[in-house]
DNA sequence: TTGACATATTCCGTTCTGGGAATATGATGT
DNA sequence: ACATCATATTCCCAGAACGGAATATGTCAA
């Protein structure tokens, strides 16, 4: 089977360092695509076809301007990459959560702390 | 130059949709490998193939208990992604934080929502 | 030792890649 | 019509991928 492609998914379109750096340079707003060539240290059409790439898994959209084209960022589709993540968020900062718990249950039941917080991994 | 190792960055690691399950599946706790393998409908060469390249990038860590091998989640190592994420997490809950924002004006100022917030996208 | 179990590795084939170079498309201005 | 600018596409290549099948490594039990 190989390897997915690039346009199966946003997890593959967002793999690639460049088409994250043109994301990040989007992210501040449309923009042709000279203006991405030349912030960025990548051929145009390198940029072009990682443009394209974005755009078959809806993460930029495109429109026209005279003999421009102006692409803009659609950051809805981060949406799923951003839920995944947030799964893990709680266990990267545990031990911040643990303080938040032990400082709401202070707060809370004024000195009954002793929920042993499932220690699950 | 081709296209990128998926040991070369956890964002490559986790294209692959095989490998962001395993992950899941460790989410719950250290597993050994044919709990993987029985969880998810994957080969059990895969896994073990899947689980190198997870490990080489640091997301799982491995510890050996009699003729099994217990993998385990580092979750640490998902920070870059959540960072990058959440550079655009404000823009697509855009219209709640303009919600946000001008009920925070209206609680301020009482009265004097004129700010035109800077349309840029 | 021998056999069964758990996991890792190698070999193979198909598929897809990113970059460079060259070229095609398309719009603007004169 | 023409030259120029802005962008997209095609052709090519080396490299890397996933999956399957087979095999190697390593551990336990008797």
């Amino acid at each position: 089977m190989a390897r997915a492609s690039t346009t199966a998914d946003v997890f593959n379109a967002i793999a690639e360092a460049h088409r994250r750096q043109i994301l990040d340079v989007l992210a501040a707003g449309e923009k042709p695509v000279g203006a991405i060539v030349d912030e960025l240290a990548i051929s145009q059409p390198q940029v072009s076809k990682h443009l394209r790439v974005l755009s078959e898994v809806g993460l930029v959209q495109c429109r026209a301007l005279g003999r421009r084209r102006l692409y803009r960022l659609n950051p809805t589709c981060l949406r799923p990459v951003g839920d995944w993540v947030a799964k893990y968020e709680h266990l990267w900062n545990e031990r911040l959560d643990r303080l938040d718990d032990y400082l709401s249950d202070l707060q809370r039941r004024e000195g009954k702390r002793d929920k042993p917080s499932q220690g699950a991994l």
